[in-house]
DNA sequence: CTGAAGCTTCGAGTGCACTCTAAGTCAAGC
DNA sequence: GCTTGACTTAGAGTGCACTCGAAGCTTCAG
């Protein structure tokens, strides 16, 4: 029963009133609720609908493609409806697992990019101050270090 | 010791030749040795450096960043350079983990919604042809389907 | 020798997803 | 009663990252 005015909406949702409105203009959101008065009250069912729609909106859907979802949703239990949401939803899925993929494999070699620039910074500063540590002048690691590895 | 053309490196990395052209004229690729006749050669000093860049914008890094981490990039062995680039990645592999585990909620999500839709499928179907499997109609299934989960 | 590919400069166009402005009206809360 | 927030339509502007085109020249491969 927690309805909320536009300005709750767009502080819960993380979205401007601007957005919003722009949202439901171009039907990514259904008709909302009026009050008397005119203003819009967003039902706990907006509210649901709008953070799925932030949740393909964040895994990159396009607007054009959330709207496709959007006018599938408006047939309800429509059998063909049902199955090609459930088929829109099964492709993003596979894309966000290529995705998913994809962004591992950078992240290692990212991750090895900056060891190796902290290995680099610290033989670099040792070079700097030969003697600071105590310890003794390693000149093959500089120069084993060269070069990036990208 | 292989070079490539700008059609070669266009095709290798999946850039335009356009594209090729204009991340140089902007800084993000040094500029390209050329040929007598001044056509550009990609050393594979380039093709290494262009294989990251594409990392990093495959990862979301804005052309602005790229270009930071460029223009450090020729400092070669500063140490501040060096300190400063490791900064940067490190952030960005932070970045980076933060969408990876963002990426995995909406992912689980949405597994869960193409199961819901795929059940709710069959159900529909059952219900179309209630005895086409010979299988025993069962209304608690269809009535406790009803709201999607989101 | 000819056609495809490369070079330059430079500016305009594209597509996406907002984002904001303006102008004017209406309504609720202190 | 006045400020704040909501409403409307309609259109312009923003930022990003390309993307393309034109003009006019040179050069390479078959």
């Amino acid at each position: 029963m927690t309805t909320l005015t536009i300005r709750q909406m767009a502080h819960a949702s993380g979205l401007s009133a601007h957005t919003l409105r722009y949202y439901e203009d171009i039907g990514l959101i259904d008709p909302v609720r009026r009050s008397a008065s005119g203003h819009r009250c967003y039902s706990e069912h907006d509210q649901r609908w709008i953070a799925f729609l932030l949740r393909l909106r964040a895994t990159g859907m396009s607007i054009q493609d959330m709207l496709a979802y959007a006018t599938l949703r408006r047939d309800g239990q429509q059998l063909d409806s049902v199955v090609r949401r459930q088929q829109m939803l099964q492709q993003h899925v596979l894309t966000l697992e290529n995705r998913l993929a994809a962004l591992q494999d950078n992240l290692s070699v990212m991750r090895d990019k900056v060891v190796f620039y902290t290995e680099l910074a610290s033989t670099l500063q040792a070079d700097a101050q030969p003697d600071s540590t105590g310890a003794a002048h390693d000149p093959i690691t500089l120069s084993t270090r060269l070069e990036p590895p990208a």
